[in-house]
DNA sequence: CACCATGTTCCTTG
DNA sequence: CCAAGGAACATGGT
């Protein structure tokens, strides 16, 4: 479930194992997630590098690395896209049939899998320059959001989707978002009265951090399936759903009823994508 | 078979 | 040049 909370999870899980650790070699599987790097060009950069750490901007990735021979802190660029995972597995085990890149650290793969491959690992950083702020940054403000909206015609949903108004929004938070604002997903941006970019303002931030505060305590599955060892994921787990109920208040709830006010959730689509709304709490 | 899915980029149109 | 809309990418679940 890759928006800016699972990400901001995994980044820090990442963080946590990469650290210190060095390539042996790189196995690239599908050229395709490479973006504008050559296998090549890959593969000489990373082996025998030592990862200094993982951070995060929007959904992206930034594994930083020291590479071999250059002694110059470089940095690798990863993205989820819609399924992909990165996780630890034992040398021994299996790759996944949709493994993308496998990076050999010694007794321990690092594997980018990625069922549809819509996702990125790559050297090529251009796409960060085009990100908005970051929601917790002290540079996104309510005026800063403000400003953003302000010469748009798009609904506001739509806008809550462009990386470049704000960083790390995806289509869950942005409909939770707007729940928690009780803001109607289908007013265009620059209708929005300052009150509502507050309220809008506020509640991107709550939804977010109250999403990496319920991934940082949910139990990783980190065992119990040998196949997926230090693979992280949450959300949709058994397990999970008691909590489920109360962190998704209208994503994926069409025709269940409203938290607030019983009414049923609606679904519409919007920029080719589903939104999740209460048309009674939302205006 | 039909439709839907956590995302980004590219192309076209106005 | 910019904003907006839609298709493309690729695979699997229901």
């Amino acid at each position: 479930m890759p928006e800016l909370p699972e990400v901001e999870v995994l980044v820090r899980q990442l963080d946590h194992l990469l650290r210190g650790r060095k390539v042996r070699t790189v196995k690239v599987r599908r050229r395709r997630v490479l973006g504008k790097t050559s296998p090549k060009k890959l593969a000489v950069a990373l082996r025998e590098a030592t990862f200094t750490g993982v951070t995060r901007r929007g959904k992206f990735l930034l594994f930083n690395f020291l590479p071999a021979k250059t002694r110059t802190l470089s940095v690798l660029l990863g993205h989820l896209g819609m399924t992909g995972r990165m996780y630890l597995s034992p040398q021994d085990a299996p790759l996944p049939k949709h493994a993308a890149v496998v990076l050999d650290l010694g007794p321990e793969n690092f594997i980018f899998e990625d069922t549809r491959y819509f996702g990125k690992f790559t050297l090529d950083t251009t796409p960060l320059a085009r990100l908005g702020p970051e929601p917790f940054d002290k540079t996104f403000t309510s005026k800063k959001l403000a400003e953003r909206l302000r010469n748009s015609s798009q609904p506001i949903k739509t806008k809550l989707l462009d990386q470049s108004v704000v960083a790390g929004i995806g289509n869950i938070y942005a409909s939770e978002a707007l729940f928690r604002a009780g803001v109607s997903p289908v007013t265009p941006a620059r209708q929005l009265t300052p009150k509502q970019i507050k309220r809008l303002w506020t509640a991107i931030r709550q939804v977010l951090s109250q999403a990496i505060r319920f991934g940082s305590t949910v139990p990783l599955n980190y065992g119990g399936d040998n196949s997926k060892d230090n693979l992280f994921y949450f959300g949709t787990a058994a397990e999970a759903s008691d909590f489920y109920e109360e962190r998704l208040r209208v994503y994926d709830r069409e025709g269940r009823p409203c938290s607030k006010c019983g009414t049923a959730i609606q679904r519409i689509f919007q920029a080719g994508r589903s939104t999740f709304f209460c048309v009674r709490c939302q205006n």
